[in-house]
DNA sequence: CGGTATCCTAGAGGATACTG
DNA sequence: CAGTATCCTCTAGGATACCG
């Protein structure tokens, strides 16, 4: 899957270009949207893109993230699907996540995201400081 | 600008394969992440794909929004450079909103989310509903 | 019409301590 | 190592009322 360049998009979810209804109204968006833009989903899923990692990695790649939060993080990941968590009996315990078949379908939006944020950041900042009055 | 289909994103921020550094830590996603991935940043933004809106068309369009959400959402949108905003003198007054060269960068980004959502808001709920214990 | 100005609350998320 | 369990703070965001 890749992204249409601006002009292609079959189904949007906004109500418009032409009123067309696209089966939907946007609120699928608002609800994938709820669980995705929070602080941290984005960034898990990024992180686990080139494969799977343990707890501990994610916790290290992830940087700035608690504990807690990576927990409660990859817990809504699993319950939606887009992760799987894997436990293997050792001692010590290895716990290891990975992206799932759906996962793998927004990793290119996540990686698009990323770069788009490198691309532009300074930009932005710029933006920011003189807009400020 | 499209999404590199899985394998060939230049930079991405995340810090892995091959511990490559990419010029920058991923503070820079977090960053613009925690501007746009807010509640309703991306709708407005989506909502304006099309061309430029009235204040109380993008009321309209991002359904659930409140005012005063709108109102501070538009606001840093223009801080960005997002998004412009023109007033007209007028009675009564016309304000108009409209993407940006470089929020057009983006809308690209948004729409394939957008896509993303609506084509799998499905198997996620069932998901949701699933693995719930 | 296109906003401000206030007030108020739910819950996202950090810090710390403990556990199988 | 990979988590729970608590506690506590802070602020995103809704409701309501008013304004140029």
């Amino acid at each position: 899957m890749y992204v249409s360049r601006t002009g292609g998009s079959a189904v949007t979810g906004f109500t418009r270009t032409g009123g067309c209804p696209s089966t939907d109204d946007g609120g699928a968006i608002r609800e994938v949207l709820d669980r995705i833009s929070d602080k941290w989903s984005l960034l898990v899923v990024g992180a686990l893109r080139g494969g799977p990692l343990r707890f501990g990695e994610l916790e290290k790649e992830v940087t700035g993230i608690s504990q807690r939060m990576l927990t409660l993080t990859l817990k809504h990941l699993v319950e939606d699907g887009l992760v799987s968590r894997t436990a293997y009996a050792e001692v010590p315990p290895r716990v290891e996540y990975e992206v799932t078949e759906l996962g793998k379908t927004l990793v290119p939006l996540v990686i698009a995201l990323a770069d788009w944020a490198i691309t532009h950041r300074d930009e932005i900042n710029a933006n920011r400081a003189g807009n400020q009055h």
